[in-house]
DNA sequence: ATAATAGGGGTGGTCAGACCACTTTTAATT
DNA sequence: AATTAAAAGTGGTCTGACCACCCCTATTAT
């Protein structure tokens, strides 16, 4: 596995271990992983160092320790830690710009992706937020949630994980960089009509169409200015 | 900053604290962060605590610490550790594919920024490392190391360090699913050539003939397969 | 017999202290 | 002044104590 191992810590070992111990006891997502107090033994290793591997998959979201419960197996989880994590990352304002042009091509990517791949089912996701954006606006509300939701539902149908994390990461950091501006300089009517646009284009698996819909959606939004 | 801090474990609480000394001492890349007995001191915590704050920065890339010296802010380097993260993100096959998929979305993303934005200095370099692959291909060697470098450099020559970092990433991840197989399948010459016009096309700053060399490439690549 | 409560055991969370390996700084010796 | 040794400081690991919380079992009340 590892070449060189001599000159692991050893909560990096305990990671390995740890990843050993998933499978060996074919463990997946949502299963229970022993307790610290196990793993020291199982390992022979101090709990602090446990805790100290625990800690480092923790912030990475790829596990969830609860206290009188245990420790669960996290689907690489986002989660507020990722918040965190944006405060080191983005320390200053290339790293911002860098993440914002980011998220920009992401997007892109994404988008494509679906183009090709997209399912029955996530249309009519689509569909459906489309139209409870409508009746929002219809009765004078900004629709936010289902802007957010339009999204995420292209970037899980690209069918893709790594790249939907990738971008529901961009969309965490940026959360710490654009405070309260989640609110969109468009007007939501052509929001609409946009999103409109590009349904069509995955509904028709149209890849081209699907790229140059969203571009001009996105070059149309000040959020990612 | 954080909007509900009410649940967070106190190590999370010590990664908002050092950050905050990281910006109140305006502490940057290199620079030491206080002693471990001296954050838990100065936080007034324990220093079990602290270090468990530490082994996630650690993972992260964002610290390293040496023992006997202390601890110091890191550019969100690579290095060794996200080999072991990456047990625990690829798991599956599935895991896999993508990012084998998502490497090769990377990768043109980057040569089309590259096109718009390489300086003459990435150029010279991208000239300099085809040349050394026409010595290796001439004296019988496979230039492997060069065709890193030229993907990097490109990847430098993108100007978006985050997208860099994923890129790198990618590659650190891939190593562990492509173990040995860094080895191309398609002929050292045709890379070299393909190489040529990506090259070119970066030159004329043609974001398109790019994509679509850099496509190609990667198309004879069995190594994205 | 069923429902509610209490207690016990187990889990993670945090701290303090001890001691070790290594590095840097200071003091002593040449 | 240069070299060597000792002291101080740093991170690395372990142990043990105790707390907050959770789950399960046993007991009590209805």
């Amino acid at each position: 596995m590892l070449g060189d191992s001599q000159n692991l810590k050893l909560y990096q070992e305990v990671l390995l271990k740890i990843n050993d111990i998933i499978e060996e006891d074919k463990l997946t997502i949502g299963d229970r992983l022993p307790s610290e107090r196990e793993l020291a033994e199982r390992l022979n290793v101090g709990r602090s160092s446990v805790r100290e591997a625990l800690r480092a998959l923790e912030l990475l979201g790829l596990i969830s320790t609860r206290r009188g419960e245990g420790t669960y197996i996290e689907d690489h989880n986002s989660h507020r830690l990722v918040e965190i994590i944006s405060f080191y990352v983005l320390r200053n304002e290339k790293a911002k710009k860098d993440l914002l042009e980011l998220r920009k091509i992401i997007e892109i990517d994404l988008v494509r992706l679906a183009a090709e791949r997209i399912t029955k089912e996530y249309i009519q996701e689509l569909e459906e937020i489309l139209k409870r954006s409508e009746e929002k606006v219809k009765s004078g509300e900004i629709p936010l949630n289902e802007d957010y939701l339009f999204h995420k539902t292209i970037a899980l149908a690209s069918d893709n994980k790594l790249l939907y994390k990738i971008w529901n990461m961009a969309i965490e950091y940026g959360k710490t960089i654009l405070e309260g501006s989640l609110e969109r300089n468009g007007r939501p009517e052509v929001s609409i009509s946009e999103h409109k646009k590009i349904i069509r284009a995955l509904k028709d698996k149209n890849v081209k169409e699907a790229e140059q819909q969203m571009r001009a959606h996105l070059a149309k939004s000040e959020f990612y200015a």
